[in-house]
DNA sequence: CGTCAGCTTGAAGGTGCTCAATAACCGTGG
DNA sequence: CCACGGTTATTGAGCACCTTCAAGCTGACG
């Protein structure tokens, strides 16, 4: 698949980046026109299926990646089996870790995603020759602390109901960027064991809470993904903070 | 204080950071003689005592520093008081957040600390002026989001036993960068209180852990702060992982 | 219509919390 | 040197929340 998407970029040398939402919205907007085309040509496009592993733990990696559409979920093992989330990553992501060769973590589509994927040597060749570059690769790692400490906060201070709520709200957030809504709808991207994962908590206390939002009004669902929320303030005074 | 000191800073210009850790561990290490003696005369040294607040939540802020020696704790606090610690600094770590002005979070020393400190306009002038600079921080944010996941593993899918052994096992290598001993003893940095905003837990049940860990024989502790494990391998295999 | 994965619901039990009392530590001052 | 007050830490008893185990349910897809 990969080898047939990069032959499509070859053809097509400048059209793929030029129109790419990483351009405008990620870190491609970094790189100037000349930059813009060698990334097109060291690059290209993948579709990977949800549940498709992109790096293991403690497996070396020879690519980076900018996640296009869906969400990648990136999860610790313990020996016995015991899971946690510690990151989810959204498009325009940039995926993969600099200055390592290892993993140290488990990054797996969470849902049907689109990546581009890039050699590490050349995309680190282009980090040496743009600082600006650089400079949204260190943001966004600033970015990706703030939530991960704000997820510090969620797993170790809140109860299982706050954490649901909290949830829900990055969720809507991050699926709907449109803010300052006070009522929305989106399905959820993780399945109810993806999300015990996430907030370390077992899949039936995430059931459990889930219908006692429903039965408390704050949420409605359709079929089991899709959540509708009339009063984004109502969950919100659920969340603790 | 911070005048006085400041005044030897400018009698001495070259003497303090040439001899400082940081330029050999540390950021600083980025710098050449020139932007060396720019910092220099920038910078100034200051000592603050246990419990000092360096930057409060949702305060501005314009001076950065660098953690000379002692440990700053990162806080998060709920509305309603429920408190989590989502960092630990040591020496010679940059303490600051570029690219905001206004604080996310709490810091505050959690054992008397030296810091070097820098204004804010001064040493985004140098991340501009210097690639490398910027690398080393972007370095540091990246080893701080590796250690923020690590811990999300604890405080969502740890015991309170394991979250113990854990934190025990990071403090000695945090404090004794001496590895691959098979004994340490180490004094804690941190109060019971904070070690329990650390790992989510209560005083409580750190305290009860901590006891049950010198029942098993596992450590040893004088006063409530010297710690002594006699086999590092025993005190891991508690640790989870 | 059957099957399978994902989800929900129920009952029982355990880990860690709350509340409360005692004990150790430490700086101060007699 | 020791007595003293305040802070910090330990220990105990009872309880709450979340987990575990087990059973049904729903919905997609052959």
């Amino acid at each position: 698949m990969s080898i047939a998407l990069r032959s499509v970029g070859w053809r097509e040398p400048a059209l793929q980046c030029v129109l790419c939402d990483a351009r405008r919205k990620g870190i491609c907007g970094a790189l100037d026109d000349d930059q813009l085309a060698t990334f097109d040509r060291a690059s290209h496009r993948v579709v990977l299926e949800s549940g498709a592993e992109l790096v293991g733990d403690a497996e070396r990696f020879d690519h980076f990646a900018i996640l296009l559409s869906g969400v990648v979920k990136l999860t610790k093992t313990l020996s016995d089996g015991r899971q946690q989330i510690v990151g989810l990553q959204f498009a325009p992501d940039f995926l993969g870790r600099p200055f390592r060769s290892e993993s140290n973590l488990n990054a797996e589509a969470a849902t049907e995603i689109s990546v581009c994927i890039v050699p590490k040597p050349a995309f680190e060749r282009m980090m040496l020759e743009s600082p600006e570059l650089e400079r949204r690769l260190y943001r966004q790692a600033l970015d990706e602390l703030d939530q991960a400490r704000d997820w510090m906060v969620a797993l170790g201070r809140k109860t299982a109901s706050e954490k649901i709520a909290s949830f829900l709200l990055m969720i809507a957030r991050c699926v709907q960027p449109a803010a300052g809504q006070a009522s929305t709808s989106f399905d959820l991207p993780l399945t109810r064991a993806d999300i015990a994962d996430f907030l370390g908590l077992t899949i039936e206390t995430v059931s459990r809470q889930l219908t006692r939002l429903r039965r408390d009004k704050i949420i409605a669902m359709t079929g089991t993904r899709r959540i509708t929320v009339p009063n984004l303030a109502r969950l919100e005074a659920r969340a603790g903070n």
